[in-house]
DNA sequence: ATACTGACTGACTAATCACTCTACAAGAGT
DNA sequence: ACTCTTGTAGAGTGATTAGTCAGTCAGTAT
């Protein structure tokens, strides 16, 4: 692993540990086993490195959603799919899955530019629209289903962090997304 | 009103602007108008103060969430009823709303006892309870239901500061209560 | 009057922080 | 052999920070 790595990775582990100011640029560098200089030569100041560090969560986490998305699937297995790829990578990325929860509620979030927080959303918006041209979806905005998706998942991986013992279990993730589906489904 | 009320309004306001940890206890004693011990005379240390904070808008939260509960009510009044509150008191109290959601997120939120954060869980399990044994509500687990109740507000909250025109529109409360009550209601 | 209390002050300090600077090493291109 | 670039190091710096401390002052009880 290259120094630029294990910088990010130090970071992650101490950002989501410690939060953002109560970690000094030098714990990273120690912890990454890098010379504090060398933490500056790939990042100019620090908020460059919680920046990059979100953006480069960002990149992995959307890559990982999108798989095994197919143009042929129905709309029902599309969400499915995402459905089940986000709460398998929120559960398998817990550091990734903390820190962004935490930049996304803190004052950094607003200096992101509008158009990256949409990236994610375009792609949902597809089939979703699609959902509710075959009216298979309830005919209410997109944004609007979009976000409850996002914070229903989010339910989902909260609850699983507080009852371990059902992160193996099938069942549950049916259950899960049955009661999700039901909600965004038209009736 | 007193010092130490100005105070803690100071620290709201700066940390939701700049967060915990970028905002000087300095800042604060000079936003509210008061010398930097007197600052100290109150809260011990700076996480005193910000745990302090968050106690305090816990109280308020959950005093305001509780209105109008009346025991004769049906089941389906009393969650509306919750659900109305909740979604009331984050509009109309953005800042503490904000500064909720980054303690929640951030480390500190591990710092707190279990018992805390079950107090709202508490109450909410009484009437969610009541509508699994009148046969009203889903029979799934009482926190999984809470869960996807919290998180569903969140999704109407974060949506709407998204969407200010709705705020003042009651058919969209209409609209998103129901969606939330088809996802929890017995079919 | 006297004594006492506790809110309040703001200059002060020891520690810590983000970031800079100089130096050096290894490789690549000429 | 020569520079030029890139990566790396870590001591150093000026600014900033949380928290302290010695003391002022208004109010209250005796």
């Amino acid at each position: 692993m290259d120094k630029k790595s294990k910088i990010l990775a130090a970071a992650l582990k101490l950002f989501v540990e410690q939060g953002f100011h109560s970690t000094p640029t030098s714990a990273i560098a120690k912890a990454a086993g890098v010379a504090n200089g060398t933490l500056f030569h790939y990042f100019k100041t620090k908020d460059e490195l919680i920046l990059g560090l979100y953006a480069d969560i960002k990149k992995d986490s959307l890559s990982k959603i999108l798989q095994g998305i197919e143009e042929q699937l129905s709309v029902k297995a599309k969400v499915k799919t995402i459905w089940f790829n986000s709460i398998n990578w929120s559960n398998a990325e817990k550091e990734r899955h903390n820190f962004k929860q935490q930049f996304m509620n803190s004052p950094y979030a607003s200096q992101l530019v509008e158009e990256e927080i949409e990236e994610e959303l375009k792609f949902f918006s597809t089939i979703i629209n699609e959902g509710i041209e075959k009216k298979i979806l309830k005919d209410i905005p997109i944004d609007l289903i979009y976000h409850i998706s996002h914070y229903q998942m989010l339910a989902i991986v909260s609850y699983l962090n507080l009852n371990q013992h059902l992160i193996e279990d099938a069942d549950f993730y049916e259950l899960a997304f049955e009661l999700y589906w039901d909600n965004i489904k038209r009736v």
